[in-house]
DNA sequence: TACATTTAGTTGTTATAGCAACTATTGGAA
DNA sequence: TTCCAATAGTTGCTATAACAACTAAATGTA
């Protein structure tokens, strides 16, 4: 067969990705937020006092990682980890002031954002898109 | 606009992305090689004695992560860095007689992945996704 | 009730990714 | 030739990602 790098589209997607993250990484640095911690604040902003387990589910994340990001926003002061009363194995993830307040600042950037990415693609092209990556997705999946 | 979760493309290009990561390196777990360490791997099968330089550019990644992956890769046993004469900072990658051995097992796996990913889609669906992609690319580009 | 199992979260480790600041070397210009 | 600028690589740091092994708490069953 003999593949050259440029062949594989797991890699032409692998760079994608990190061209991606590293645009909104830069958008995001001045509120002092990296991407994926963004993505728990997204969440909370909609609605907060899920546990970590809840957000990890929600995120597709292992928990290890919500749980260091969780930790991270808890020390920049945007939320609190509260210890559930009725289970308190559960830490549960509320907004602070401050990391309430931080969603008008931040949810405009997030949609920015997308709509820079997806600008000059046709919604159908997007929905191909979106097909053919949830049929990889099912191809590498048992 | 209150964008979702689900409707960023980018999130979902990103879940992709690690589940298409996990896969291969679960594949190439039993010959000690992580997925980024076999594509600098892949380049030298191919033809070795790059530096490191080369290597970072060819795969658009910083040096540092090159670097590291170099020692690991070094430290394995799977290469040789080697300072050039003439321009003694530089580092050139060459194969060791084991990391090349290693090409002829782990090429065809490397083979088989891609077309594990792209099982299904057809080569017209799969060149959109290219366009559709690279389009994104130079949107979050200068 | 007592004990085994399951569950939520933590700690430690490895790999990836990229920035900043550094050393060593090379190359270019006065 | 001397000195400044550019280049190759390293070290240190932060963030993401996930696995293994652990603690603490809750649940289920004998």
């Amino acid at each position: 067969m003999d593949l050259r790098l440029e062949d594989y589209i797991s890699i032409f997607l692998h760079e994608t990705d990190l061209m991606l993250t590293s645009f909104i990484k830069e958008k995001l640095a001045p509120y002092n937020l990296a991407p994926e911690q963004n993505l728990i604040m997204m969440i909370l902003w909609e609605q907060d006092g899920y546990t970590q387990n809840e957000i990890a589910a929600r995120l597709k994340k292992d928990k290890t990682n919500i749980a260091r990001m969780a930790a991270s926003l808890a020390d920049k002061g945007f939320l609190e980890r509260v210890p559930d009363d009725l289970d308190r194995r559960s830490l549960r993830l509320y907004l602070t002031e401050e990391g309430s307040e931080l969603g008008e600042k931040v949810t405009p950037i997030a949609e920015e954002f997308h709509h820079a990415v997806v600008q000059g693609i046709s919604e159908e092209e997007l929905q191909m898109v979106r097909t053919v990556l949830k049929k990889m997705q099912q191809n590498v999946s048992k």
